[in-house]
DNA sequence: ATTTTTATTGATTGACTGGTCAATAAAAAA
DNA sequence: TTTTTTATTGACCAGTCAATCAATAAAAAT
């Protein structure tokens, strides 16, 4: 019954899969086993399109990544000015997309994978230079000097409420810290 | 050779191995077999004293925990006033002995296991609850009704900032953050 | 019609791991 | 001196898991 063209189906399948079971776990302790039966399909097709279980975290995690820049990308669409864009790009972060309780999940645990292994680090690494960088243009034309260390506290309180939020499951969560992470921005812009 | 009374030095033993394991793989796949190793005796007596693995992972959180309170009563009793008390307690945060690397890997690991294991996530819910209520209880004097928001502001940016900090090893690490903090306060209390 | 390519899985393997246990040895208690 | 308690380990067990592979089947190419 194979049906041609599956390739790109399977692998979508496994990365919402595998996004799914460490949500469900909370922790990279899942075998590919599982991952692939979520997905309708055995273990052995998932190393068939994978090669292996790192690639499958890997996968998942770009994934994780491409849909929050895309998010954030949309988001400075439709912002107008430096200070709407930050504010663009605070509420990016704690989006639905990002905040539900199996995305979180995910981003603790790459956190994790990131120390071990150098993709995963190349990867998050990419992250904190985007949304740095992010922070860093619209910070500079209106504190100027003091945007660097502006733009590393905001990095800092959006990345520390995000793990707090996560992992303290409320349900009002993104919100709570969107607003907070705004005040915050206020007094940078403030002082 | 059995000398008497060796179970508080297995135990201590064991629970700094264990923080240099999980130091040196970066994350909580750790056997208990390498953690015995390092501490210079078999696996089996490991379990003879902790009786599981996840008994001994919790030794060693609970070790960083008393660790890192022991640090912030020891700064706060130097501390006269409540923005020096504040001052105190986010360097003790960032002090020399949460900063080790290995530190740091085996805190970033036990947010994982907080999500995993009720008694981590209790253990981890006294750590957050205690750094909120000492923010809290020297920051109401200095700006009454928006202490609660600052608190959460604040203890949001250590963590933040220590996740970062603890992911690109930086040496200075510590010393930045403390200073990103400390401006951070300030933006708080001018406000 | 035959061959090749793609899709798919059950069975298997090889390595690893947490935990148990019987056995050993020395100190302490009786 | 005998017994009990504490310390300690090597061997072992039962289970798990990532990865492999041979086998099967259908579509596509020849």
């Amino acid at each position: 019954m194979p049906k041609l063209g599956m390739e790109p189906i399977r692998r979508a399948a496994l990365v919402k899969a595998t996004i799914a079971e460490i949500g469900r776990t909370g922790s990279l302790e899942v075998t590919v086993s599982q991952i692939a039966k979520r997905a309708g399909m055995s273990s052995a097709l998932a190393h068939h399109y994978f090669g292996s279980k790192e690639q499958i975290f890997l996968a998942a995690m770009r994934h994780v990544l491409t849909v929050y820049g895309a998010e954030v990308r949309g988001a400075l669409l439709m912002a107008e000015g430096p200070r709407a864009r930050l504010a663009a790009v605070i509420r990016a972060g704690f989006g639905p997309a990002n905040f539900r309780p199996e995305v979180i999940a995910a981003w603790l645990n790459f956190y994790v994978l990131a120390r071990t292994s150098a993709d995963a680090g190349r990867l998050l690494a990419v992250y904190q230079g985007r949304l740095r960088s992010n922070l860093l243009h619209d910070l500079r034309p209106l504190i100027g000097a003091r945007a660097p260390d502006a733009a590393d506290r905001i990095a800092g309180l959006i990345d520390g409420l995000y793990l707090h939020k996560g992992l303290c499951l409320r349900p009002d969560g993104g919100q709570d810290a969107t607003r907070l992470v705004l005040h915050a921005l206020d007094l940078e812009l403030a002082a």
